[in-house]
Formats: C-alpha cells, sequence, structure tokens
DNA sequence: CACCTTTCTGAAAGCGCTTTCAGATAGTCA
DNA sequence: TGACTATCTGAAAGCGCTTTCAGAAAGGTG
C-alpha cells in the first residue's frame, strides 16, 4: 500500500482487529481482551487508552475467534412446527427476550410437523454450535437426543409435559378435558372436537385423547364423525365442521385446536344458519388477540405461550451457567370463559 | 484416562475433531477437509475412508473454527419493527426459506419501532458475524450505515422503495393513494385514516402522506381529526375510531393501517349502530388470514410479504456470492376489492 | 533501602478449521 | 525405462480471539 498521510485508508481496508487496538493503546493483546470483557485487575489508566483505542477505531471482536476460543458461541437455537403459527411466534418472541438480556443470540427455525425435518433442522442449528436447544412438544426424531448428548448441550422442551425430559409446558389432555367437562356441566352430550394434523404432534394428539377420556368418564363417546383432523387455519376450521355436519345428528358443542380452527367453524356455523352458542357452543385454544372482539366473543383455552418462552429461557441460560434448575415447569392453560359457550338449547 | 476396552468412552469425554476422523481414516485433516467440503481432487479410496470415518465418530465440523478460517459464517440477520406482526413473521418465514436452501442462518431480531433500539439489535448482529443483514424500511439510524460499510457486508431493505440503498418492496404512498382515489371514485368525500405509530416508521408516514396527496388532487382535504395514530392492534383500531368520531362530522371511509386496526374499528361502527359499509367503508392494510372471513369481508391492500422475503433473500444470497444484482425490486402491493367498501350512503 | 507481597502485564499457546505450498505419487509418452 | 506432467497429499501457517503463566511493576514493611 502506499504511503499516504492519515489514516483513513488503513479502517477501509479491513476491519480493526484486537491487536489494532492493542497497538494504538500501546498494550498488548491480552489486556485488550481483558479491558473488553470486563475481567478486573487492569490499571486505570490502560484501560482507559484501550477504551478509547476501541472506539476510535470502531472495533468490534469477531465473533467467530471469540467462540472458537472460549467454546461457546452465545447463540441458542430453537425449533418449532410452525413459524407462522401465532402460538409460537409469541413463544419465540418471549424465549429470545430472556435470551438477548443475557447475551445470547437466538437462532429460529421451522420443522412443520414432522420429525425428519425437525432432526434437519436441530442438526443444522447444532453444526453452527448453538449453546442450548429448545424443542416443541414430547416427541422427536429418536436420533435427536443421541445428537444433542453428543454436543453436550442443554435442551428444553415446550408446550407439553415430559416424563423424562427437561421441559416448560403444561398438561395438554388435563386442559382440553377441563374444557370437555365444563361443557358437560353445561348439558352437552354430543361433543365434537376439531384438531389440526395430529401426526407427529403430540399437543394434539394429548387434546383429543384428553377430550375423549373426560367424556368416557361421563358415560359418554366422542363419536369418530366428530372427531375432525384438518390442517390449520381459518378455511381448515370451516371445512372440518362442514366435514362434521355431514355424518350423522350435529354435535351442540365443540372444541378445536387453535383459535383460527373456531374462527372458521363459526362462520360455517353462521352460514348454515346456526346460532353460536344457541344452536352450537365453540370453544377455542390459544386466546389470541382476536378471540374476544369475535361475535359471539371465544370461549377459549388460554395457552401462556409467553409465560412458557420466559420459563424455558430462563431454563436453558441457568443450565448454559451451570445453574442447578427444576426439570419441570408447570405453566398450566386456562380456560377463558366469553360468549361463544351456553347450555344446549332445549 | 484409564486404559479401558472399546472406544465406547472416547466420544464422550469430547466430540470429535477433524484430527480424529483424519487419523481414524489415516490422512491429514487437510483431506479431511477436502473431502467433507467436497472439493475436487481426492482419490475414492481416500474420499471413502474419510466418509466412513466422519460417519462412525459422528462428526460435524465446529462452526465457530470453519467461520474463523473462511471468514464467512454463513449466517446473516434480519431486523425487524415487530417481530409478532404478522407482515415481518410472513417475511422472515420466507426470507429463511431461501437462506436456508443456499446453507445460511437467519437469525432475527426484534427493534420494536425505534431507530435507537435497531441500532443496538443490528450492531448485536454484527458483533455476531453475519454475512449480510436485512431491514424494514428507509429510514435508519445514521450510525448503522457506518456499520454495516465497516464490516463490509451486504444489506438489503424491505416494505418501501428507497432512492439510493438496495431495496425489495412498494411504493407505500402510491399504494395508499390508489386506496384513497377508490374510495374518491366511489364518490365518498370524508375520508379518514387510522394508522399505527409513525415514529421512526417511514411506511406508515408514507401511507398518510400519500392518502393527504390523492385527496388534495382531488380538492378534497384530510382533517386532522381524521388522521389518528395509534398503537396496533384491534383495541387500537376501536380506540381509534371512536378517538375519530369525537372530532366534528364522522368520515364515511376509513383506511387504516393493518387489518387488525381495520377489524377493531368495524368493530367499534358497529356497536355504534353504523352499517359497514352502508355508514363506513374500511380499508385494510396486509390481507391477513381472517380478512376475507370478517362480516363484511374486508377491503383490504394486499402487500406480498412472501414475495418481498424471497427477493430480499435472493438479492442478499446474490450479492454475499459476488453475483450482479439489481438495487431495486419493486413488488408492487394490490387492492383487494370485498365487501367493506361501497358508495356512501345519500 | 532491601525484601516480600500484591497487582498488572505481555508472550505464547491454543481453539479447530481451511488453504497454500511444496513434495510425493501416479500416469503418460518417447 | 527414464523424463516429464498431472494428480494427490500432508505439513504448516494462519484466522482473531482468550487465557495461562511467568515475570515486571508497584506497594508495604521492618
Amino acid at each position: 500500500m502506499l504511503d499516504l498521510p492519515g489514516e483513513i485508508l488503513e479502517p477501509l481496508a479491513r476491519s480493526p482487529v484486537a491487536r489494532d487496538v492493542a497497538h494504538r493503546a500501546g498494550v498488548s493483546t491480552a489486556t485488550v481482551s481483558r479491558v473488553l470483557n470486563g475481567s478486573a485487575g487492569v490499571r486505570a489508566d490502560k484501560r482507559e487508552a484501550v477504551m478509547r483505542a476501541a472506539q476510535d477505531l470502531g472495533f468490534v471482536a469477531n465473533g467467530a475467534a471469540r467462540a472458537l476460543s472460549t467454546r461457546r458461541f452465545m447463540a441458542v437455537g430453537a425449533v418449532v412446527p410452525n413459524i407462522e403459527n401465532e402460538a409460537f411466534v409469541r413463544v419465540l418472541s418471549s424465549f429470545q427476550e430472556r435470551l438477548r438480556q443475557a447475551g445470547y443470540t437466538l437462532v429460529a427455525a421451522n420443522a412443520g410437523y414432522d420429525l425428519e425435518d425437525e432432526l434437519r433442522e436441530a442438526t443444522f442449528l447444532l453444526e453452527r454450535g448453538v449453546d442450548g436447544l429448545m424443542l416443541v412438544g414430547d416427541i422427536h426424531h429418536p436420533d435427536l437426543h443421541t445428537r444433542i448428548a453428543r454436543h453436550g448441550i442443554p435442551m428444553v422442551q415446550t408446550f407439553s409435559l415430559s416424563r423424562e425430559r427437561p421441559c416448560v409446558g403444561f398438561d395438554n389432555a388435563a386442559s382440553a378435558a377441563r374444557a370437555a367437562n365444563y361443557l358437560i356441566d353445561l348439558g352437552h352430550r354430543r361433543i365434537g372436537v376439531i384438531s389440526g394434523l395430529r401426526k407427529d404432534n403430540d399437543r394434539g394428539g394429548a387434546r383429543v385423547t384428553g377430550i375423549a377420556q373426560a367424556l368416557a368418564a361421563r358415560g359418554l363417546t366422542l363419536a369418530p364423525e366428530h372427531d375432525i383432523e384438518i390442517s390449520y387455519g381459518i378455511g381448515g376450521g370451516r371445512d372440518g365442521f362442514r366435514q362434521m355436519l355431514a355424518g350423522g345428528p350435529p354435535p351442540t358443542a365443540i372444541i378445536c385446536g387453535t383459535d383460527q380452527i373456531a374462527f372458521g367453524a363459526m362462520i360455517e356455523a353462521r352460514a348454515r344458519g346456526l346460532d353460536v352458542p344457541g344452536d352450537l357452543s365453540v370453544i377455542g385454544h390459544n386466546d389470541s388477540d382476536f378471540a374476544p372482539f369475535l361475535d359471539p366473543a371465544l370461549t377459549t383455552i388460554r395457552i401462556h405461550s409467553a409465560e412458557i418462552g420466559h420459563a424455558a429461557g430462563d431454563h436453558l441460560i441457568a443450565r448454559m451457567q451451570g445453574r442447578p434448575v427444576v426439570r419441570l415447569t408447570q405453566i398450566d392453560a386456562e380456560l377463558i370463559l366469553r360468549a361463544s359457550t351456553a347450555p344446549p338449547r332445549r
């Protein structure tokens, strides 16, 4: 490079590294590192000099080098079934909030409701070197646990409880059963279910099981034609309810896997001249933003997604820092009563 | 370590590194690297041996070391104003889809509608060593561009057009103006706006400006009491419309910053005994899932978020790979006519 | 002022990969 | 078979940090 005056060219040539800062401050890179990482034991004047030099040069430490050196990436991964699903977005958002405060970066991936895909995405994250991993649900590809173990990083599951593994969630079967019991207490006898896809989805499955068991405990049954599985969304809810009507005597109440599905079912019911809740009581899941504003306002099972995300974040951070934690955190879902449920019409 | 039989302990002690693979395959780490990165020029038998050894050991390359060595992180960052907003979720999702295909990881951060926060989050990502950055909108903290430049990584802006910087988006003013003109053509003369917070938000600002200009061009004005700014959400929409009614003669049509706001405004209108679209025409923004299902179905400006995300991904990938790209990609928003708009009642 | 602590500091050794460079091996041709 | 070229391969040098370790400086004491 030509010996041009000034130091303007230098920063443009390449981004400054610790050595540049050290040089400018008249210290060694060891001291630079000490100052920048806040470790004590650096004399005030040198500390000052390093700070100023770093500032002047606009120095930012190279993350890869730091990660390689410390053996910690300061990143955690999360694999969720559907990154566009409101509940998962909320959990990711609150999860990230906690991580961010602790200096960690969140890397999120989308798996769809498929164990193979989940394995693939999780592996991808593991290769990147995440220091921790968040998953959804309790069933995963058998290889996944081996791989996580091999990397020696902590993992936490969310949205459902687990018998063995660390988890933050709630008893999907029990909360759905509570909704079913509420309907039964109102006097309903023909109760239907519209759930999202249940393949590779323990939450959805557990909810239906919980409902079926609650019914059975009261001498009722979940008729197969009233047990509908659809892909998510408002459109799915409409289709699902239409299907349900096609099979024999209609239910007087339904429990839906999400509020979107419930919304769709309500639309379809109205289109068919059915009154909600007069002819049909409807319960959703999640307590989405719009649930209280539907007409009638939707009774729903509120899942405390934000709290789950926070707790999962706290759990992982603690374990990454080597602090002890409880394996299982239960954050119960809550039945929010609104206007879409009522006793069945005589 | 004790000399126990078998090689079971070894993998548990620490995760395998390239040297272990090299040793097991009887080659050097250079060859291991060559095989694993697909570079040609390795004899078939050695390649075979390396592959098997890597498989046996469950070897995955250390990402930090690789990043440090190649000077590329294979990660890109994205900073969006609100990670829970449907439009941004969709853009992130489609953006990630593209990146993932190209082997990149997406790291997303939440900035809120605040330039300082955006700067902070972006800096955080830059420190991590992302190879590219996606931002939303055309106004940012002045320091941000300097920092990005210093890192020498490509950046792309989304959701709005820019005079100078790389971008993928649409003309917010023009599309909102189109909606206004549509309403004027229907015969509306008192047109109101309920937008989200406009501070540090060029999109929201541009939309209102566009509407005001469209009105002016037809000899109309946007009355100050009909220009409402609220925080997002259904509740915000309700509040906003209530505020609007408080100030003089009510508008016969409103354009809202999101479909949620529009939904809220419609609820409030109905609560006040106003008929939509008879007494009030309503236009939203985004074409959310629920828009076609509202009663009446919502006329809205559809923003092609998924396409924007794809295009932004393609743009960044191309630049990171050193391929030439066009600076500006325009993906026009579209006015979707549904039942919430009609000529004003006589 | 000599001696012993205590506090700071820099040299140097990694972290685990990629990549260059030169040497080894295999292949080709006369 | 020997000379020469084309392929392969391994040793070694980074990449830019952190951290250990030993030595230097500073501070206290008799």
